[in-house]
DNA sequence: AATGCTCCAGCTGAGC
DNA sequence: GCTCAGCTGGAGCATT
């Protein structure tokens, strides 16, 4: 009888199956292992490699969660000050300017930022940096993004252009006022309900040629 | 005599100390999950507000440290074509266009993006965006990366405006072209040796008042 | 107004009061270490001291299902032949000649190894040892704890004493023999259905004084 | 030429090779997980078998570490008072008898149980029980524990057997005299310097056929 | 509400 | 001696 006739033997079988398991994992393991080690012996950073394979591991869910997240940390740290220079990135601007996304996109059309580009009755103008920007100037953007944003101006059309120093503390003070407005909680800072999870991990590596 | 006097007693003396601070521990941990708890049903989202928590205990070098990683791994994520859409940070961006920075800035005039803008001859011209922006437009812009690299185009003079979903695929062809000039990997890819560590946690709240 | 006046108040009090709190258990938790550096450093080891704080730290339900899994485990480890010399502890020979406690006991009459001892109508006479044990007196008494074990006779009559080495040998073939009886799994290796949990930590300090 | 010509492109060789291994590791994880299933729905406790799976794939060293470290806490958790009724095992009572062993046996002839018994002149004569065991006859036995400590009775002549109740509670007097007759910390209370690590796991299963 | 999984930090051991 | 990587244990999160 092939079958395992008592529970002794079916408890070694089922031990050593487990073992033989967990030595080709930690075979495997070893191999990955090595893989770093070759990475960094070519002078790659380990840190940011494990990053890109985090990302390419992702399922669309993950991804769309992890982005959530991160856009809201962002508007949490705008609001609180932190950006530490670094101006909100385009999702977490996004977010900030609508309510959070219904869903995910009705009909396939999602998050199309040439929506955002057509709507804008006029470009905003970027500002012509003066000669120095120092702390009063950064100051002031911050002030001015308080302002804005009382004044209904959106945090899409932050009036500075990226590499300005002062389109991060803009930023700041319209989230600010945007989290002092009210009593309530503004939509953007809240979570979306839910998400299904279980799909597969990213099918095809996007933007490769 | 007051000191232990025996093993017996010395070990006993050190298990109930232990365990007391364990349950002082433990404690605290639950004020902690009470105080998220609460956020939560205020409506925050607790995992942008852990993000927050851990930006304030970070000590400089602790921010110095992460905020090289996330430049390395956006270079990293671009040259892989993995940016979705998200251009490269003001960090990255200078990173890229330069060595890394030997030191924290010698004479305490570290990161100022100021000087970038000034060295700049003219301003890059922002580029109009068409009436639509589709998949076409987006290969296009990364194709644009890719020669501008070659033909010594910096990575901070992206032509694109935040905003412009164009502004990402331009990024990502001129780091694909970035690693693909020489057969050695570009100094903007190494870490820096080390840093000294050690350092108290972030005296002041940056930004406030 | 006392309260949060509005959201952006209200996160940044959040913040504060996880980082305080954070800060207080990093301290603690500091602390911990410093003991245990010093118990270290005066010759003690400190994985078993950590054993005895995790034991004291226990609560009773812990304790209870601890001491079930580390039985069933001696039992399956016998069967496997894996025992190294050690002989079964007493709860997992009690539970080996039993069917599991249905409950913790009912009448608060628990646990009582006087039964055991007043039930056997005789002691099972320890066998004298023979003048040198080896390899084969070991096999011996494993396959004689087999046909103890078909003949009926029960896993606490093992015949060798404490401290021989034969002990071990012989608990393992018993519980082979036990687990290859019948086509089911002996009950002494299942784990009871559940118990219920949530009660406060040991209140005492057992056998002290 | 076939080799990595570019950085870009090694580091795109370098993240999926990590990818693919990851996939297959988690591959494995899951089928792990599966036979943890099957064992848990077949009725076998699954954290013990566990354990036998963690026992199996020790090395010798780790196993020898481990039960070094399960003595040392025993005799700890005796001298506390803590051994809630589960004597010592052999391998810490023939710790706490001896200088922890110099080393793991100079010519091969290492802990054989048969000397402990062959050195005793005379067996110590188990006690026969009394008609019933209470609280005063446990904590008799705990106080002549540190009697016969005192009188220079080795812990191995334990005069209670295997199964009585008193066993343990004579081990944790015995124990707790011994950690209190000097200002020093016994010896068998420190845990050997260190071992060499490296050796591959258990070759053969011991005990098997 | 209880359980199982996943992630993360803290600790341990090696290596320059 | 200090740094660093591996790892174990615990905590959080999602699920049923």
């Amino acid at each position: 009888m092939l079958t395992n006739r008592s529970p002794a033997d079916e408890l070694r079988s089922l031990r050593d199956r487990i073992v033989r398991l967990e030595e080709d994992k930690k075979s495997i393991g070893d191999d990955i292992k090595d893989v770093y080690a070759e990475a960094k012996g070519r002078g790659y950073d380990v840190k940011a490699l494990r990053i890109t394979v985090k990302r390419q591991m992702e399922s669309v869910s993950d991804k769309r969660a992890r982005q959530e997240t991160e856009a809201i940390a962002e508007l949490y740290l705008a609001s609180l000050g932190m950006l530490d220079g670094t101006p909100l990135g385009e999702a977490a601007r996004k977010r900030a300017a609508a309510p959070p996304p219904s869903e995910p996109g009705p009909d396939g059309e999602p998050e199309q930022e040439g929506d955002g580009t057509a709507e804008r009755p006029e470009p905003p103008e970027p500002e012509a940096p003066p000669a120095t920007i120092g702390p009063e100037e950064i100051d002031a953007a911050r002030e001015r993004g308080r302002e804005d944003a009382r004044s209904g101006k959106r945090i899409v059309d932050n009036p500075f252009v990226a590499g300005d120093p002062r389109r991060a503390a803009w930023d700041e003070g319209h989230c600010e006022a945007m989290g002092s407005d009210g009593m309530d909680i503004p939509p953007p800072w809240r979570r979306l309900p839910k998400k299904r999870k279980g799909e597969e991990p990213e099918p095809a590596e996007g933007g490769e040629g």
